[in-house]
DNA sequence: ACCGATCTGTACGGTAGCGCACATAGCAGG
DNA sequence: CCTGCTATGTGCGCTACCGTACAGATCGGT
């Protein structure tokens, strides 16, 4: 994006991509690359963690557990984006679970080093509070979306969320894995995916998803989704998520 | 808690009082003293906010609110924080609402010189960081207890965090205005209300709450209240609303 | 003491989602 | 090709909560 030549690019991470020359090269001898298969669980509630992680083409899902089993995401994590915020807030852990939603790439990083370099004061630190911020933005307007929202609205949501940070139109994901994710039976699942395969917007074939028509999905979404995504642009610009399938607000 | 005097001490922002001397001294020039009452809003959804609050006996609510109305609180913010994050994480609003849920004072202060000592790195800029980390861990077990949680834990657990933030044992709220934060129909509130009033818990009289055994509201709520709670001990120690009435980890 | 406004209690049909049980369908490996 | 495993589809009774309507209770003001 920033790119003066036309070269092929890697896939990025827009945050880091985000960053003046002379930060991106001091953190650069720091990344690794890193694949992480779905399902992998990158840390448990309270677990300490010690370092963060930069998705590229994978994504990563914040569910919370509660004690009888039942879980719901509050957050999700692709190339626009960093695991593991409570590293630099300065509280090392978080009381979630962390699991890959997507399996793909993502740059790994020492905590302390990312503390170190936050600690400067600089664009990155700037940034990563811009993120966090949208990060709350995002978790507040799950919350609601949970309460008030119907389970096939919030399947749309959902869908999108992962769409804008996939690459392709084809999300590999059991029913199972999305009621956890919406905190939902796995039959609820299967009914509203039912209806968006009859409404033709899906193709649905065990643990393979489809989306055959973005923006028929965009026409049953409920506001969450807009709301979240023009949040995000507002506080980063140009470190925005998927492929601007041109959602605008209206 | 930290005055080596027994004389009588003003109400006090925790988060404020946890501040070393010198920090404290060159704020307290800029702290103004407010009344505010139930039911002011300080801001609507996406207004622009120049300055924050710092509650001592107020407690404040964030509201997020949807196209058709409806609202749910996505945390609460009394003695031990701040209102209006989004000021030094460089995002000037937020797009919610923010209520008065119970009358009394705060202190309130210029966003742009909070701004400044937040940028000096010191003492300020760690804590600040740090109780963002509890509210977002806030915001997220909100948003679980709002799918799996039925109205009659949640109500329970409002009234503690509420408890928490006051000095008496008599909160001012309606039904209607509970239903409002906790996303749910007034008469919703009003048979969890009778519940607990037949239980001997609390007493109800037109916008009077009297909370009459706490330690029965705990036995009754959801585990969220305590994860919270823990959460904020861990992160911000001493720094914890309410009057500790005893409450442990198991 | 009265009135109007507000707040609270109650009732009732409707429904979204749950818990459970089970039937089917793809896929993988011997 | 058969077997077993995992993923998906379907049905059914149940419950919590909703939307609506309305009746009583309590309070403040004149």
């Amino acid at each position: 994006m920033n790119s003066p030549t036309g070269a092929i690019k890697k896939p990025a991470n827009y945050l880091l991509e985000a960053l003046p020359g002379d930060v991106k090269s001091r953190l650069a001898p720091h990344l690794i690359p890193l694949s992480v298969p779905l399902g992998m669980s990158i840390c448990e509630s309270g677990l300490q963690m010690d370092h963060v992680l930069f998705p590229t083409t994978a994504i990563i899902s914040l569910l919370y557990v509660l004690e009888n089993g039942s879980t719901a995401e509050v957050a999700v994590v692709g190339n626009e984006g960093i695991v593991g915020i409570a590293m630099f807030l300065g509280g090392a852990t978080m009381p979630n679970r962390t699991i890959v939603q997507s399996a793909g790439e993502v740059y790994q990083m020492s905590g302390s080093l990312l503390q170190e370099e936050f600690n400067r004061g600089g664009e990155l630190h700037h940034l990563l509070l811009k993120y966090t911020l949208a990060m709350v933005n995002q978790m507040a307007q799950t919350a609601v979306c949970n309460r008030h929202h119907t389970i096939d609205q919030q399947l749309c949501r959902w869908l999108l969320l992962s769409l804008d940070r996939l690459s392709t139109n084809e999300l590999v994901m059991t029913q199972e894995l999305i009621a956890d994710m919406l905190g939902v039976r796995r039959e609820g699942v299967t009914e509203a995916a039912g209806k968006l395969q009859a409404a033709g917007l899906i193709r649905y074939q065990r643990g393979r998803i489809t989306v055959l028509d973005r923006p028929g999905l965009e026409a049953r979404v409920c506001e969450c989704y807009e709301v979240v995504r023009n949040e995000f642009q507002r506080l980063l610009p140009g470190v925005i998520a998927g492929s601007d399938s041109g959602m605008r607000p209206k």
